[in-house]
DNA sequence: TCTGGGGTCCTAGGACCC
DNA sequence: TCTGGGGTCCTAGGACCC
């Protein structure tokens, strides 16, 4: 007799372990078993650690001046972050998962779903053979979750991490679900965080085997949408799908912290510059234009003698505008609006927002016809602007950004971009 | 002295309109 | 003197994620 395909749905969630430093001990071999950390913008947090480093009690966020004498001690390698390496090599990752679906959701940089949905194989043998590939074809070693839903799936992963000698975990049976879920705090389910893991425990909801087994009713009117969603997941009723269009960003934001912090407008002004020529170039990657244009600033939150200045001041631009001068020129009025002199600030940043398409928003500009000419004479600048820099990173920007570069801050421990530049290749000696 | 950055979604409440 | 009710849109704030 023939047996049919399975159509029940089936989901892996594929999870690169410590991703950023896995990264940096790829080109480094010699770090392989020992604690290494990878640092924020500023060399300010730890915000990726080894499981030598988690073992020393490290915790994620930790501000890097406080743990740097334990980590001198245990003799640690600090790294600063080198994102243009690990954007390389995720997108190798990826591209090697395409191989094992048809329909991939790019979750996050160091992780995806897979639908494996109505696949004949054996899928826990698959979870393996899958990351053994990667291991020998990209270096990075990943684990993976198995699950009838992406929350299963997830599940499946935290387990895979934990326990997993060979780093997967398959959940698609009831019975393994059961054993997991009474195991696992609450709080380690996807979608329930630290407040809502402080609240689901008052009303004795503590492991997510209880979340599984709370009734839909309670949680829909107690808490959200999304608990009640979730806890249905648990259950392995799939609600939601793996959505493999990545759909255009609603907002689009950059900010830095500044270091050392900042007094002067003009400082200010030079880092603004700076954030909306990077805000614009996301803008117009994907084809997008701005209604709105936010400025936000922080003073020293830290600062005991002085209560925090955090502003926030927004506004409407005429047309909508993808330019990074015209964007500059409305960020740059609210800075000065918002800006008081006397306190240091520790940030800054911008924030567009009413984002439309450019099919959308020239037809609108279309009503405006006295400024046809200008905008499309600042698209043709803007193009070659991102060409230039598409080929020679940093190459063309505002002039009003040069004091900012002169100031901000080096990372102190960076890598070298050893994938994406001639010039910093990893040499091998013969 | 030193404390990251960039997103999404949901809900409640107010404004406004008919 | 008596002064409705429902729908929609927007915003702020809270919560989550990596």
């Amino acid at each position: 007799m023939l047996s049919m395909p399975s159509t029940e749905p089936c989901f892996a969630l594929v999870d690169c372990n410590n991703f950023y430093v896995s990264c940096e001990r790829l080109f480094r071999p010699d770090l392989w078993r020992r604690p290494v950390v990878v640092l924020s913008n500023n060399d300010g947090c730890v915000i990726a650690r080894s499981n030598e480093v988690k073992a020393l009690g490290v915790p994620m966020g930790a501000p890097y001046h406080e743990v740097a004498a334990l980590l001198r001690r245990h003799n640690a390698e600090v790294f600063s972050s080198n994102f243009p390496l690990y954007a390389d090599l995720s997108a190798r990752i990826m591209s090697v998962l395409e191989g094992f679906t048809p329909h991939l959701e790019i979750y996050s940089i160091d992780e995806a779903f897979l639908d494996w949905s109505g696949l004949p194989q054996n899928k826990a043998r698959l979870g393996v053979h899958l990351k053994q590939t990667l291991w020998r074809w990209v270096g990075l070693p990943v684990s993976v979750g198995i699950g009838p839903t992406k929350t299963l799936a997830k599940v499946a992963n935290e387990w895979a991490k934990k326990i997993s000698p060979e780093g997967v975990v398959d959940l698609m049976n009831p019975r393994c679900q059961k054993e997991v879920l009474l195991q696992m705090p609450v709080g380690g389910v996807w979608g329930i965080g630290r407040r809502l893991a402080a609240k689901l425990s008052q009303i004795g909801i503590k492991t997510a085997w209880d979340l599984r087994c709370a009734d839909s009713g309670l949680l829909q009117s107690r808490y959200s949408i999304v608990v009640t969603q979730t806890a249905l997941e648990l259950q392995g009723k799939s609600c939601l799908q793996v959505e493999t269009v990545v759909p255009p960003r609603k907002e689009i934001r950059c900010s830095r912290s500044f270091r050392p912090k900042l007094t002067e407008l003009s400082q200010l002004h030079s880092a603004l510059s700076e954030f909306c020529c990077r805000a614009a170039e996301k803008l117009r990657q994907q084809r997008s234009l701005a209604h709105v244009v936010t400025v936000f600033l922080r003073s020293d939150a830290f600062d005991p003698k002085k209560p925090c200045y955090q502003p926030v001041l927004a506004a409407a631009l005429r047309t909508p505008s993808q330019d990074s001068r015209w964007i500059l020129k409305c960020a740059g009025e609210l800075l000065e609006k918002m800006y008081r002199p006397g306190y240091r600030y520790q940030q800054c940043g911008i924030l567009l927002g009413g984002l439309v398409s450019e099919a959308e928003g020239n037809a609108q500009l279309a009503l405006f016809n006295e400024e046809i000419s200008q905008k499309y004479a600042g698209a043709s600048l803007m193009e070659i602007m991102d060409r230039v820099n598409r080929r020679f990173p940093n190459g063309l920007f505002l002039g009003a950004s040069v004091d900012y570069r002169r100031y901000r801050y080096r990372p102190q421990q960076l890598s070298p971009a050893f994938t994406t530049r001639w010039n910093e290749l990893p040499v091998v000696k013969a």
